[in-house]
DNA sequence: AGCGTGACGGTCG
DNA sequence: ACGACCGCCACGC
């Protein structure tokens, strides 16, 4: 397992959904690999999707990465629920990879 | 080779 | 529920 595994995964989330470093990292086979799957998003390829990867609180990344208020404008627009204190939804939002067709 | 750092996470008080 | 702490891991200096 690889960090293009990660951008493969990272591809999948579907708007609306998001998916968390930790999770990703899991997924991959490094399960304490949360760090690594952050500095993977660092040097991804502007194409990939990830705006939708956040911390395990449901935090965006601080706002010098994307720019002042941009990814929360990103997610709100593609329906991302937030709660109150600004955070992420994650029971509602977090998408997981196979349970799709599980409704 | 050693040390500090960070788009993180789980535990503990 | 929240903040403080510590543990992880790859990178850059």
């Amino acid at each position: 397992m690889n960090e293009g595994s990660i951008y493969q995964l990272v591809s999948l989330i579907p708007a609306g959904s998001v998916m968390t470093y930790g999770q990703l990292a899991a997924l991959v086979g490094k399960p304490h690999g949360a760090r690594y799957a952050a500095r993977a998003m660092a040097a991804a390829p502007g194409e990939l999707p990830c705006h939708r990867v956040i911390n395990a609180k449901g935090e965006l990344a601080p706002e010098h990465i994307f720019g002042q208020g941009v990814q929360r404008q990103l997610l709100l627009a593609e329906g991302v629920h937030f709660l109150p204190d600004g955070r992420v939804d994650l029971r509602r939002c977090r998408f997981l990879p196979g349970a799709a067709d599980r409704i």
